[in-house]
RNA sequence: GUGGGUGUAGCUCAGUUGGUUAGAGCGCCUGGUUGUGGUCCAGGGGGUCGCGGGUUCAAGUCCCGUCAUCCACCCCA
């Protein structure tokens, strides 16, 4: 062999990262749950692709997003981007297939995203996003059922302490409006967005630097975002405050009528919570606007946000397309997970290990894994006729907790010998009984 | 992008004011135990001290650069 050859240092770029089994079967695991919670509420999948000219994705989530754009020319001299979202493609192709979807039109999509910015815990280069949307309809029941579905992929996870945080653009610009203030809505907002990040006086200082709001103007602002009390109080407060604002009226019965669908629901009160500061910092959203926390890893930020926008693809298409929706960070809610325990679920990649006693038999073996294989168990035959210590040792590390021994002794008669590895107990069972048998064991 | 911390065996980490063949625990492999894992006993393999350069008689140790990672800011998922 040729020693001389330089070897090619095995690694992986800055912010991207590989997935062994122990990763990578939770991930798996979070998506299934996630996507059983979507096809629950009658949502279809949807894939694009990674790659898009660079002129659909840039200068859609301000120049931040493009300078984290990872961007390109490829070998045909086309100007490239990798998406940085899920939701500039996907109003990208909800313009140009809509015709053919129909509305209201209910998608979700799970794929990796690239933003080419620092890491830090819980964020990377390439991670998973999960984006679910209603569009094609501007009916408040479309925004309920996206914050019953970030509930219900919470719990579905094993979330027990979280808080949707939901409130309304429509409320804000009313107050916005009822103090003089419409113009510099965006501004404001912006500012608002920070305040459980700096602190009133910061924000209130903000407002004034950047949208020319008057030292008392900031105070009311600030004074009717920080209403506190029960969901039910904040919006009595709400509508003594602004009621009288048509828009911030609207706001304030969806608000009303999302309230009602949770308790409808059955589902706690404590996991919704109206929260009339969180604004969302991006300029498109124009009704409920939704933001997750976890009530246990406040610091790890949003798992899961969005909100109603008006028109989600005015930049492709002439075609009025209202919507509501959100996007779950997988990546960071595995870390949360990880962080909280509720990962240690088995990673086993089998219920049933084969040991493969002699490989004269190896036709019984397989025989037998098919059959088993049928009934819906997952079973793994060991590929080599080793010493059965190694085979047994083989299933134990990878925590498979039954194990079938078929011998010679059993082979004659007709039985086999299960031999459970997690309290070392083994019974032998006859071949007729075997599926029901293990079945009932796990 | 800015500021700071950390890189020594597969993992978690020791390593004195620079000084000879760089250590431990756990894990891994082999044997005790060719029909029984997880316990026990004995033995074994495994490290260009992240990488590159510099200072020095001598660098894991000091200096510079670089890459990676963690934390904060920013932004977000």
């Amino acid at each position: 062999m040729s020693d001389k050859k330089p070897l090619i240092q095995p690694r992986t770029l800055k912010g991207f990262r590989d997935f062994p089994p122990a990763l990578a079967m939770p991930r798996e695991q979070m998506i299934d749950k996630v996507r059983t919670v979507f096809r629950s509420y009658g949502f279809a999948p949807i894939d694009t692709p990674a790659l898009e000219y660079a002129e659909i994705l840039t200068g859609k989530g301000g120049d931040e997003s493009d300078k984290q754009m990872y961007r390109f020319t490829d070998n045909g001299g086309r100007d490239v981007a990798l998406r940085f979202d899920l939701t500039v493609p996907f109003a990208r192709f909800a313009a140009q297939h809509i015709g053919q979807l129909g509305t209201p039109f209910k998608r979700y999509h799970v794929g990796p995203v690239w933003r080419g910015e620092n890491t830090q815990h819980g964020r990377y280069r390439e991670f998973y996003q999960c984006d679910f949307d209603t569009i094609g309809t501007n009916a408040n029941a479309a925004d309920i059922e996206i914050a019953l579905i970030i509930h219900d992929i919470l719990a579905a996870l094993g979330f027990e302490r979280f808080s949707i945080h939901v409130n309304h653009r429509l409320v804000l610009n009313g107050l916005l409006a009822s103090l003089g203030l419409a113009e510099g809505a965006p501004a404001i907002l912006r500012a608002l967005d920070k305040l459980a990040k700096i602190g009133a006086e910061k924000v209130a200082a903000e407002m004034q630097a950047t949208a020319a709001v008057a030292p008392e103007q900031a105070r009311q602002i600030l004074e009717t975002v920080q209403i506190k009390g029960s969901n039910s109080e904040i919006l009595e407060e709400l509508e003594k405050k602004i009621g009288q604002h048509e828009r911030a009226a609207t706001g304030i019965a969806n608000l009303r009528q999302l309230l009602a669908a949770f308790a409808a629901a059955g589902i706690p009160e404590n996991r919704l919570a109206l929260d009339v500061s969180i604004a969302r910092g991006l300029d498109y959203y124009t009704g409920t606007v939704y933001e997750t926390l976890l009530d246990d890893l406040p610091g790890i930020g949003s798992i899961c946000s969005g909100g109603r926008y008006d028109d989600l693809a005015s930049l492709y298409s002439k075609q009025h397309l209202p919507g509501v929706g959100a996007s779950l960070g997988l990546d960071r809610l595995m870390a949360a997970m990880d962080e909280l325990g509720l990962l240690q679920d088995s990673t086993a990649p089998a219920d049933v290990f084969v040991v493969q006693f002699t490989e004269e038999s190896l036709a019984h073996y397989i025989a037998v894994s098919r059959r088993l294989r049928d009934a819906g168990l997952r079973v793994e035959l060991f590929p080599e006729a080793k010493g059965m210590g190694k085979q047994l040792k083989y299933a134990d590390r990878k925590g498979i907790p039954l194990t079938l021994i078929g011998g010679p002794d059993e082979m004659a008669k007709g039985v086999w010998q299960v031999k459970d590895l997690r309290d070392g107990v083994s019974e032998e069972v006859g071949d007729g009984d075997l599926v029901e048998y293990l079945q009932g064991k796990l």
